[in-house]
DNA sequence: CCTCGACGATCAGCAGCCGCATGGAAACAG
DNA sequence: CTGTTTCCATGCGGCTGCTGATCGTCGAGG
């Protein structure tokens, strides 16, 4: 298994390469967030073991690089910090684990196999033309090119182009992107799809979204 | 899409509803069995997230309960305990999926978009001659040309293909059309059939509903 | 076979609702 | 504090569907 380690202490991240080839892996080491990005660039790795507190470029836009890229590797967030906020923003980023320093090497070990076995070809890439939607990395693309959409234009267009050819009435959109402690009328919905379609026409899909007067709204 | 979350750990809970909820998703969440219960019964979620370890009303009395509710939501089991008599059980009480704390964000994510993507029920292709009717677009076709109805019009329509060879009354068909909190005449489905006849003989299906004096309409 | 009464078909008009756009307020993150 | 995201109010244009009236049609009894 081939595996990068992105840290910038010089006794853990050497530590950690050569327990690690002594397990048999292929392990490279990266000391900062440009080095992390170039070596993402060019190799194919199973997973990122990726220290959070890093010089150049920090370890969230290193996280949010990688998810980007397709087929990107699972990612092992180390981070010396054990705050809720910062668990649930790695595993919102598409972190795949979370750990905590100090750890037990072992722990670690665990962890990474855990990643690997676990495949990445889970998310199936919604297409439609030149329309691409990537569930694991939350975002769309047309002709290659990001979209740049908020969560709630991304769950609309995901709901939509997951069930593709169904009508989804208003209320029942509604009820899959809010959740009971909303008190938001419905009618967001038609804001929400209008300011989609304005994205999607600027992209160059200008029709993808179909009104059904009186039933929904429809991807054919 | 909508979920539902069960799990009385105080951490875990929220994280989940927040990393789930800043992707896009309507989250709620319970912390106990009963409230489970409350909660599924109120509301049509996609997937249900069940912790097994739980006060109140026990993980497994809740997965059943579940299951027996009509048009019930898939299920995915989470459980501190990998031993196979537990999943098994699970599996074969109606979970979808079964996973095993700790696990890795995306991995939920993973499982809980291929429970709600299996979960999608079939509705069937109505057809009769050259007349197509596809209750998941609410469209109707006629030699693959899209008669264009109103809602009113596609509900009469189905309603009269479904049962076809019956004849249904205007009261019935009243009845199937509109809730009980209408106040319209139930002369309206003689105006209604009259304008549902004028679209499907422009598309070529003139003697499609039979009008059978002193009894109602039907297909036949 | 005719007549008459009742039921059904159709039409036009109107009221209300649906869907869209926009601007701005409020919540939220950085 | 600043920018983003989300939500709501408003207004407009157009479609939908209900009503009531008129016209057409069926069929039983004479």
């Amino acid at each position: 298994m081939r595996l990068l380690i992105v840290e910038d202490s010089p006794t853990l991240g050497p530590d950690l390469r050569i327990a690690l080839g002594r397990d048999g892996h292929a392990v490279d080491l990266a000391v900062d967030g440009a080095q992390a990005l170039a070596f993402v660039a060019a190799y194919a790795y199973d997973v990122v073991v990726l220290d959070l507190m890093l010089p150049k470029v920090d370890g969230w836009s290193v996280l949010q690089r990688i998810r980007q890229a397709e087929g990107s590797p699972g990612v092992l967030v180390l981070s010396a910090r054990d705050q809720v906020a910062d668990r649930v923003q790695a595993l919102n980023l598409g972190a795949d684990d979370y750990l905590v320093k100090p750890f037990a090497y072992d722990e670690l070990l665990a962890r990474v196999l855990a990643i690997s076995r676990r495949g990445q070809a889970q998310l199936p890439l919604l297409r439609l033309g030149a329309l691409e939607v990537d569930p694991r990395a939350r975002l769309a693309r047309v002709d290659g090119e990001v979209l740049a959409l908020t969560p709630k234009e991304y769950a609309l267009l995901e709901a939509l182009l997951g069930q593709r050819g169904t009508v989804l009435a208003r209320g029942e959109l509604f009820e899959r992107l809010y959740d009971a402690r909303s008190e938001a009328s419905d009618k967001v919905i038609e804001v929400l799809v209008s300011t989609l379609r304005a994205k999607l026409a600027r992209a160059g899909l200008p029709e993808l979204i179909e009104t059904r007067r009186g039933f929904g709204y429809v991807v054919a």
